[in-house]
RNA sequence: GAGGAAGCGCCGAUGGUCGCGCCGGGCCCCCGAACAGGCGUCCGGCGAGGAAAGUCCGAGCUCCGCAGGGCACGACGGUGGGUAACGCCCACCGGGAGCAAUCCCCGGGAAAGUGCCACAGAAAACAUACCGUCCCGUCCGACGGCGGGAUAAGGGUGAAAAGGUGGGGGCGGCGAGUAAGCCGGCUUAAUGUAAGAGCCCACCGCUCUGCGGGUGACCGCAGAGGCAUGGCAAACCCCGCCGGGAGCAAGGCCAAAUAGAGGAAGAGGGGCUGCCCGUCCCGAUAUAAUUCCCGGGUUGGCCGCUAAAGACGGUCGGUAACGGCCGCCGCAGGUGAAUGACCAUCGUCCCGCUCUCUGGAGCGUGAUAACAGAACUCGGCUUAUGGUGUUUCCCCCACC
RNA sequence: UUCCCGGUGGUGUAACUGGUAACACAGCAGGUUUUGGUCCUGCCGUUCCAGGUUCGAAUCCUGGCCGGGAAG
């Protein structure tokens, strides 16, 4: 199984986050909130990171976007169909909820 | 053994699997070929902190038609060192706290000037006025009023009242006399009797002078002066000393794109922030310097970019901060922002159970921490913090 | 990156050049009233926090925390 996440599987660039922004859909599973736009034709899904000074201070940013890096990696290439995602956090979460990230990336995929 | 005070450190270790960034190398792809570059893959190396933080100081570095003077403005403030520099550090001096080790101090000037010191109090700063007391004169029948003078040993206040403590005596008369002695008896308190200053003496403090010590802040000793001239400069200020401005979005290069098109103000404008002088650049009746408004394009890449007044070890100089010399190491470079996840063993800790010589040992479960993430780079400061190791010193108790 | 301003009852504001923390509305309690409203009285404060200067700090100084704003 193949599990990279090269630096070209990230969106990097502001046209395209605003792309998805617009011409996305929503799903949210908490604590994750996802913007994503089905790409047919890529080959790969890619991944878009938007976490707020909301979030926390420095040291809980990086580690929500490291678990959230993580569990794009893990599941990248079990995805039905490749497309471009944004992934928030919700305001409501604390840092407990680090660790509920893996099962509501699953499911997030599972409803889509 | 108990308590305390200063430092100096460390942030779990080892192995494995997967993953990310950079560097070096191999293979492959693109290309007519090579370089550069890109993609994939493999191997090796490196990959957050003591505060990376706050952005409070000081620098390096880069640019600004050189940066010159004066006034403003701002920062600093015991002395001597250290340093590239500092508002930092070290040592010492002075003051304060503590039995002590040690800690704390925005620690220059208040007889250069201005100002403030609420309430209370006679008075808050020329010891003068005011109230009180006494005497004299005058008015009045008297109480008392007015004027002049004397008296400082009176005036409950207040944060602060002209340095503090202790002892002596104080005033008038006699006496040659400011000495002794004798007589009278002022104020306060009920009598006895005691106490009473700015007077005298002693000590401490203060000021001045001289001598000695120290680079100096300052200290020690001796003598003199009864010693009229508070506190606040984190009030204005004065003195000394320092400061050109902007900041890696500095600045430079490449690529891409668009139309240097329209309107208004305009004789001065800009280079240093407020002003004056000086100096430099652009421009002066217009196709005008310059400024503003509206509209259009790009919002890509590379350099700067990590070698640092660097770390570590030794040695020498210095009380120390630190410096000289020698050896050795080569230590993150991201850019919608890398440094992560999982497993095993060991270590540490919490809880439960069992054994026990009450020192601990074994087993099981759980946790592996607090504060916190580089963004041009250093030297500091400040703030946030959980453990833990170790060195030195002080005080108390017990024993020898 | 550079710079500026502010923080006072629950809310909105005062407090001169340091000297008793004041006002309005809201809330609560009591009184007046048959009840309600009006009216009267009372309560409600770590002056954002911690130090310092001072006899005395909301005010002055230093360091934090939080909020807002300006320029590029």
């Amino acid at each position: 199984m193949n599990c990279k996440f090269p630096r070209r599987a990230r969106i990097r660039r502001k046209e395209e986050f605003t792309e998805v922004y617009r011409r996305g859909s929503r799903v949210n599973v908490f604590p994750l909130r996802v913007c994503y736009l089905q790409r047919p034709g890529a080959a790969g899904s890619r991944l878009g990171l938007a976490i707020g000074k909301k979030t926390g201070n420095a040291v809980l940013r990086n580690r929500w976007k490291r678990a959230v890096r993580e569990a794009f990696r893990k599941h990248r290439r079990r995805l039905p169909a490749p497309c471009d995602m944004i992934i928030s956090i919700s305001w409501k979460a604390g840092k407990e909820d680090i660790t509920r990230v893996e099962t509501a990336f699953l499911e997030a995929m599972g409803i889509r």
